[in-house]
DNA sequence: GTTGATTGGGCTAGTCTTAGACCATTGATG
DNA sequence: CATCAATGGTCTAAGACTAGCCCAATCAAC
């Protein structure tokens, strides 16, 4: 709140862990957010390690721990690689509860918080921009691959929807941020059952996002999501209590 | 667009650059937000280098340059330290089109764009908190020592004003990104000449922007922030033809 | 003045990380 | 069934980074 605030948010660790870790995290990160799907294989480990910009030593120690921790199944010679074995878990409201002990309280609170900024941002940003009429046929292509998807793919396809708004704008370090946001609660999101009811309200919130967003209108736009996000926040901050 | 860039966006470098380098990049951040003003000296080395997470002699090697390079004034003894001695360089058109030069089109709107998403998403998720009234009053308190700043710390106070703004929400996360968003455009703001019209102008969108979070109108709020930031924005986009 | 607490300056041994080379396996293709 | 390109598996030497220790300088307080 204070002057010193501004310190703890500046002089904060410039790593979050040593290069293994953070190897790990990042990609755990596409493989939680569904970037590589389940079936499909990472970049080749020299292409990867290079994109990455660490060693492929130290990448290979961390594709290591996650294909001992059976996120990954990773095969030799020609047409091998380090495949996707990782399917989100069924949704359980009894694990809900587990999870979000886990994460603690004030972490939760932080990344929806943030989440609902980042995500009202972008597309309020989006909104306001002349969109090329390729870019909005993406945006409703996502859409409707969501609203035909099967429910194994639901999560995957509505967290490539969301993201797309952010990637629309033309900004990295938004795209960058919304995808940090997401995955900062996706395992939350993984464990909240799925009821027809509320895909068919999520449903009809997409369609007010997009039909904002399409018609140039931010404080729709900002208002959709909002609606859209604080759903499931509310859900999941009942557990805190 | 396509699903390729959110592979780019997810699988980016993992740090961007050795710790040497991240380091001189932070405590340039502290500096130039001003969170260490002029005059004041860093924390002790030692107490930097935990909160850095990185050892005393990166920390030093970091310091070193900056020391080298006239930002900071390194004093031994009791009562020493790193004193900042950075101060803004005095605003000037000319510099402008250089600095805009510098940074790159593509960076610059990069950066426009990711600040205007996260200030505006702060702002509203503000607005739209129920706000104690320890924290209107630091609000207020931030907005009136901007208007009664002295011009040579007007850019620091105005940064502190924004600043205050995501960290009142309490998302960690989201103070951060602000700050980032900040930095990443303070060289710019810099060289912007301060006129007595501009001057005014701001200060009546400062005003908007707390009325609207103060009355709890988050579509307020977001349009206030927007119109104060397009202003600057269109002026630094203007230099990118 | 002398003292003592605080702070920057510097050294060393050990660990983490990298770059690059070379080996082993796989399977489509001819 | 032999080939060979693509891919993971392994090793080594060099560099980056760290933890911990001690030295040197400064200056308020006594």
């Amino acid at each position: 709140m204070d002057e010193s605030a501004r310190l703890m948010t500046v002089l904060r660790p410039v790593r979050a862990g040593n290069a293994f870790e953070e190897t790990v995290e990042r990609l755990l990160q596409a493989i939680k957010l569904g970037v590589v799907p389940p079936g499909d294989k990472l970049p080749p480990e020299r292409e990867l390690a290079v994109r990455l910009g660490i060693s492929r030593v130290t990448l290979r120690e961390a594709i290591r721990a996650l294909s001992d921790a059976g996120y990954l199944d990773v095969r030799r010679g020609r047409y091998g690689g380090a495949f996707v074995t990782y399917v989100p878990p069924k949704p359980d409201a009894g694990e809900l509860r587990q999870v979000v002990a886990e994460m603690g309280s004030d972490d939760l609170s932080d990344a929806l918080t943030f989440r609902l900024a980042v995500e009202c941002g972008a597309a309020q940003v989006l909104a306001a921009s002349r969109l090329a009429e390729d870019r909005r046929e993406v945006l409703l292509r996502r859409l409707s691959e969501l609203n035909e998807a099967p429910i194994e793919d639901y999560r995957r396809l509505d967290t490539a929807f969301h993201l797309s708004i952010a990637e629309l704008t033309g900004s990295t370090l938004l795209a960058t941020a919304c995808a940090d946001a997401r995955s900062r609660v996706s395992d939350l999101l993984n464990v909240i059952p799925m009821l027809q009811v509320n895909l068919d309200h999520a449903a009809s919130q997409h369609q007010a996002i997009v039909d904002a967003i399409l018609a140039g209108d931010p404080d729709g736009a900002r208002r959709a999501v909002t609606e859209h996000l604080e759903g499931t926040a509310a859900l999941l901050r009942a557990f805190l209590a």
